[in-house]
DNA sequence: CATGGGATTGACT
DNA sequence: GTCAATCCCATGC
């Protein structure tokens, strides 16, 4: 797989986030396709960037092209790409994935769902399932994606990216007025609700 | 130092 | 539809 660049994620936040639909992410033998992101700036409350620089956003306002991996909930873990040139707090949250490789440890990883084994769509079907699935894990946080041990990156089969849909962003308080979750239109890999 | 909220999920009514 | 689980860290006293 050919990794994106950090220069790939030095632009506009929501450039990215809507690029970012159709590629790869790859981690321990297991990968799958983008079809769900969000973004998220320091300009708007919603994001750990408005807060300014703390040892919790270090990573959001560090170089382009890292992961920025956070505790939500005291349960999951997000995986976010960090965007816009450094010193601008700024990420692209991975929020749904469609399974490619490594299916079968994906359903291990993700354990029983309503007590029996997850089905396809249940295991990237949000943003704290498929950082479990990939076995993405907060010591991740600050690594390189293009370097790894997560790397993000072009297919090189011929997919064609479908038509991206748009709409508000899912579990926030804040600035619930802006548009900017994407998802690939019609996937079932996308998370709930749906656009 | 104590407290409280959050970019979620799964189980249950 | 409701609700608990559970951790990081920002905030306030």
């Amino acid at each position: 797989m050919r990794t994106l660049a950090p220069d790939f994620y030095a632009r506009p936040v929501l450039d990215v986030a809507r690029e970012l639909i159709g590629c790869v992410v790859e981690h321990d033998g297991c990968s799958g396709v983008i079809v769900e992101t969000e973004a998220y700036h320091e300009s708007e409350p919603a994001c750990h960037a408005y807060a300014g620089l703390t040892p919790r956003t270090e990573v959001l306002f560090g170089p382009p092209g890292l992961a920025y991996v956070y505790r939500s909930y005291g349960i999951h873990a997000l995986l976010n790409a960090v965007c816009e040139p450094e010193g601008v707090g700024a990420a692209v949250l991975i929020r749904a994935l469609a399974p490619l490789d490594g299916i079968e440890l994906m359903r291990e990883r993700r354990g029983l769902v309503g007590g029996r084994p997850a089905r396809d769509v249940e295991l990237c079907s949000g943003p704290g399932k498929l950082t479990q699935a990939l076995g993405i894990r907060l010591d991740q946080n600050g690594a390189s994606l293009a370097r790894g041990p997560v790397r993000i990156g072009e297919r090189e089969d011929g997919w064609r990216e479908p038509p991206v849909a748009i709409g508000p962003r899912i579990g926030i308080t804040r600035a619930i007025d802006l548009r900017w979750r994407f998802c690939a239109a019609g996937d079932a890999n996308v998370s709930r609700p749906r656009i």
